[in-house]
DNA sequence: TAGGATTTGTGCGTATGTATT
DNA sequence: TAATACATACGCACAAATCCT
């Protein structure tokens, strides 16, 4: 996924959100795994940029906690400790819950086909277990339970929380089984499909949260 | 408060929180209010940098939500509707009612008499009300609040919700009667230190829920 | 220990967009 | 409609910090 030249045309607006998304993305799938060095100057280049506009991306990143800039010595990835982490997922579980009770959206045919296209993208992984695919899904599925709220300042909340921790389900996923990991996850978004059939989304979210919670469970085993 | 000088010596991180803690209080006390137009030179003038660490702060406020800039118009100070206003009270109520489960803190001597300290200080606002040294107490209070759980992504996400919102609040403090408002808070503040003498911020935090539901209550009439 | 290489931070001139006259 | 004023966005050159030899 070359994204070696600028977009003409582009609002300044926009290219960040370009950017920041694609950087927050590579942080994620481990393209940039916690500790790699990112360097301005090659980054702005790649994005056919100067360094100005790429820097205001590092910049949201950084306050997002997903990288660390240090003056003379320069941007590296973060790590998470299992500390935090687990603080974090907790708080990732209580929030999941709330999308549930807290303006839930109405449920459409377009949100429950989209459901079941997860399921089927689930089952084609289970076939073939790849951990990025994994991961990929995983970033998809989460997008959509965020839709299932219409309380933009908990999507907000979820969103940074999960990006926060989601490498580090990533880098653990080689120390479980991934064939495991995989056929949890499908029964989730099979679950989850079954729920929003039935207009049940607090049925959705709760299933959410228990998944939240059995994921870290493994986790810290 | 005047910040004329810069503060040789001082970490460029340093600098950055600096200034972003002050805008923020200054647009979180309504000396900017919402609609301002904050402009980059006077401000870096003010503070004794260039722009380029001005811009620096205010594009973590406007990540926030507090200010929004437009290319060739300028920057302005962010309102909130009511409908958005309503989701994010419901949001911080939550919150609110977590940081009593998740980590709280040990309660330390040193933290009841803090709380006790609050008492005090409500006492004697509510002897001579004032809007914005209400607004400041409120503020205080929030912090020690949040200081009560260990889980620091709970206190980020909460501090961000909270800021997000205070101008509505001290917005509309002249349309409600200073003085119930006042007493309202000092009922509070006495009840938060008895939870806390007993040890029990569960019970602080159900208050605070509580407080923050009927608060966004009287804000909605 | 010293010095050079490399990286991020800063300051400023200019480009570009917007509103007004 | 065009011109002018003024704001933020950008790009570059240089300063400052750190690391390695």
């Amino acid at each position: 996924m070359p994204v070696s030249e600028g977009n003409p045309g582009e609002d300044a607006r926009a290219r960040l959100q370009r950017l920041h998304d694609i950087l927050r993305s590579r942080i994620c799938l481990l393209d940039y795994p916690p500790g790699t060095r990112l360097s301005e100057e090659p980054l702005a280049a790649e994005f056919g940029t100067s360094r100005t506009p790429l820097r205001r991306a590092l910049a949201r990143l950084e306050d997002e906690g997903l990288i660390q800039t240090q003056h003379g010595v320069g941007t590296i990835v973060t790590d998470v400790d299992l500390a935090e982490m687990g603080r974090t997922y907790e708080l990732r579980r209580e929030l999941a819950g709330l999308a549930g009770r807290l303006s839930p959206v109405a449920v459409t045919p377009d949100i429950i086909a989209r459901a079941h296209r997860f399921v089927a993208r689930g089952r084609a992984l289970a076939r073939t277990p790849d951990p990025r695919e994994f991961a990929r899904l995983n970033m998809d599925f989460f997008h959509f339970g965020a839709a299932l709220t219409e309380n933009e300042a908990l999507r907000e909340a979820s969103e940074r929380l999960y990006y926060r921790t989601a490498r580090i389900w990533l880098k653990s996923i080689s120390r479980l089984d991934l064939g495991d990991e995989v056929r949890i996850f499908l029964t989730e978004l099979e679950q989850t499909a079954a729920a929003v059939d039935g207009h049940d989304l607090l049925a959705a979210a709760l299933i959410r949260q228990a998944h939240i919670s059995m994921c870290e469970a493994r986790l810290r085993a």
